[in-house]
DNA sequence: AAATGACACAACCGCCGATGA
DNA sequence: ATCATCGGCGGTTGTGTCATT
């Protein structure tokens, strides 16, 4: 079967290049030609080692599911809030958002930002761009999170988060492993692939990167911004943000004085008796159902 | 039980800047 | 200075799975 792309006479190899899911015998194949020639080069990396796959599938596979310290399973309260804030700093800048989040991707951080939160814009028909989103994000969804981080760190007893990541419903050989995951890669060892993805000997894997959110106040592994927005939040009970107030940020107390925020201000905030503990807006994977969407409805209704 | 739609994630594509010949 | 190549990034699409009807 000819591809318009593959009719090309110009190389041969470009008919034999593969495309779509990669498989386990590829998966293998690369992680062990990086284990033992490293990373980058990746056109050359996949000319030498085999693979009929183009350089930039194969950084692509590498950076975003083999890599070691790929972390999989739900994202934390803790990262989720840590990626509202960043977004609205830095806008879709998936890559430096990502930096900020040890184990994430970038693919991931953007795949999470269209599914689940412009999802959520979308139904309540606003930008999330716009203020009023912003506001929505400030007034039910950080404080929210922050309300289940410390809820999830209090029952957790010091154990990592990771450690409690909810398996991804998708069952599919991508998904289905919340494996822990190498910390670092020195040294490093090659992962054995089988259907359920990359694993790992477990040893010594367990602490390091993951984060290991004990205590919102006291968050000895969690880098150092991370905490800064944590502390910055701490005090969400009563809105009082004080200290969260950064160059650019588009969630900066100055917002709170438009006209928009002091309709909210002269309702008392719907979210003050937000049922924290409801089952409405939190459930088992809280970052699909992470609000009432009646509240929302309302509260979008009062911004404009 | 089958069909259908929604969802989440993986993978691809095109563009752009950096780098080296 | 110019061109080619590579790697990285953000946007988009494809696909498998789950939920609902």
């Amino acid at each position: 079967m000819s591809t318009t792309k593959s009719v090309s006479s110009s190389s041969e190899d470009d008919n034999e290049l593969r495309r779509g899911p990669w498989t386990l015998e590829e998966d293998n194949l690369l992680s062990q030609y990086i284990f033992n020639n490293g990373e980058g080069r990746w056109n050359l990396l996949a000319k030498r080692s085999g693979l009929k796959r183009t350089g930039k599938s194969c950084r692509l596979r590498w950076l975003n599911y083999l890599k070691p310290d790929v972390k999989r399973g739900n994202l934390t309260p803790e990262e989720q809030i840590l990626i509202l804030e960043l977004h609205s700093k830095w806008g879709n800048r998936w890559s430096k958002i990502a930096q900020h989040l040890p184990g994430r991707t970038d693919n991931e951080i953007k795949n999470y930002w269209r599914t689940r939160i412009q999802k959520q814009a979308r139904h309540l028909k606003i930008d999330t761009d716009s203020r009023e989103f912003q506001e929505i994000v400030r007034r039910f969804w950080m404080p929210r999170l922050l309300q289940k981080a410390k809820e999830s760190s209090s029952s957790s007893s010091g154990m990592s988060i990771q450690n409690q990541a909810i398996p991804l419903p998708l069952g599919g050989v991508s998904h289905s492993t919340v494996g822990t995951m190498p910390s670092s890669q020195t040294p490093w060892q090659a992962p054995c692939m089988n259907e359920a993805g990359p694993t790992y000997s477990d040893s010594e894997h367990n602490n390091g990167s993951c984060i290991s959110f004990c205590d919102s106040a006291n968050v000895p592994n969690v880098p150092q911004h991370f905490g800064d927005t944590i502390n910055q939040f701490h005090d969400f009970g009563n809105f009082t943000y004080d200290g969260y107030r950064e160059n650019n940020s588009a969630y900066e107390m100055d917002t709170f004085k438009t006209p928009n925020a002091r309709v909210a201000e002269d309702v008392r905030y719907p979210i003050g008796d937000c049922q924290m503990a409801g089952a409405n807006w939190v459930n088992n994977d809280f970052s699909c159902s992470m609000w009432n969407m009646d509240e929302l409805w309302q509260f979008s209704k009062l911004q404009k």
